[in-house]
DNA sequence: AGTCTAACTATCCATGGATG
DNA sequence: CATCCATGGATAGTTAGACT
């Protein structure tokens, strides 16, 4: 959108004469666009990257040629490929995006004092200590490291760290993923539970026989089968039969629904046990609970990273190394 | 299945006239 | 002279349907 109408210098794309140095009449966000469908080497795939449809990508690639004057892609049947200009031009928006992001970082910045913005993606209800007393050390150190943190669903946290819009997430991540980067770091147990106003609430005993009858709210992703699937798993294998009662992508809404009595459902142990505590949830057998699905540092593994971000990563993972 | 094309819509922004 | 507003051109987006 940058550069509308400043083609109209009579001169068409390509025509060569008279324009305007390239520098100046390129449309950056055609590059970004170039480098996604570059990577994703599928036209549909990139648009889904860049939250617009395939033809909008289609259009701006065509339009990039248009100002560069040569072929970046060429179809071979149902695919693409890029053509040796092509690859040289994704060599080389690589390296412009590495400079690009540098600029975040102050000029002239200390070597001995690492300055520095980190964008943190986060999905909702984190709890560990061992984080807490992390962020608490790291900012000790480094006074001078800006952090941003925001809290997304897990699907759209992994989306978002595709297409390089923030230096790491703290998510689910169970399999390995295209372009991302995953550690380990906060093994979390999922329990199940119901509400206060739940018929189970203030029943004296309560075996996993009783439960399987009973209605269920769940995450939307568990019955996507995605991220958590391991629930669904066990859900199979336990013959849970209750019907689907209620469900939301979203941490927070998913406990008010159990709080509320919708049935009962499952939630990270550790995350609710306040809720527990102050009598809003009541935690449900089986006493070992019912799967691990744990939360890893995530990042983007073709992202040139940043001093900060380099001293982050590794001192997050060395404060989750070892037990 | 994946991509392209055509037709249409939405948005941006330069321009120029009206107004205080 | 500065500001506001209407207008119109250019561009980027969308959907629907055709093409490879």
């Amino acid at each position: 959108m940058s550069d509308r109408r400043h083609d109209a210098d009579g001169s068409g794309p390509g025509s060569g004469h008279g324009r305007r140095a390239l520098a100046a009449r390129l449309d950056w966000n055609l590059i970004r666009t170039y480098v996604v469908v570059a990577q994703e080497l599928n036209i549909s795939r990139a648009a889904e990257r860049l939250f617009v449809t395939q033809p909008a990508v289609s259009q701006a690639i065509k339009r990039l040629q248009g100002q560069l004057g040569y072929t970046l892609i060429r179809r071979r049947g149902p695919r693409i490929s890029l053509t040796a200009a092509g690859e040289e031009v994704y060599r080389i928006a690589g390296g412009v995006f590495a400079d690009v992001s540098s600029l975040e970082m102050p000029a002239g910045g200390a070597a001995e004092q690492i300055v520095g913005r980190i964008k943190l993606l986060s999905v909702s209800r984190v709890h560990s200590a061992r984080y807490d007393r992390f962020l608490a050390e790291f900012h000790r150190r480094h006074p001078r490291v800006e952090l941003e943190i925001e809290v997304m669903r897990g699907h759209d946290l992994l989306v978002a760290l595709r297409q390089n819009t923030a230096s790491f997430g703290i998510g689910l991540c169970r399999v390995p993923t295209r372009l991302i980067e995953r550690r380990l770091i906060i093994p979390q147990r999922y329990a199940l539970f119901c509400g206060r106003p739940h018929s189970l609430y203030s029943q004296a005993q309560v075996d996993v026989e009783t439960l399987l009858h009973e209605d269920l709210v769940t995450f939307t992703g568990d019955q996507l089968g995605d991220t958590l699937s391991p629930l669904t798993l066990f859900r199979e294998n336990h013959g849970f039969q209750g019907r689907l009662a209620a469900s939301s992508s979203n941490l927070e809404e998913v406990c008010r629904l159990i709080r509320c009595g919708y049935g009962i459902g499952f939630l990270p142990e550790d995350a609710f046990r306040r809720e527990v505590e102050v009598g809003d949830l009541r935690r449900l057998p089986p006493a070992e609970g019912l799967a691990d699905v744990d939360i890893h540092l995530l990042w983007n593994s073709e992202r040139p990273l940043r001093p900060a971000e380099v001293v982050f990563r590794d001192e997050l993972l060395a404060a989750f190394s070892g037990a």
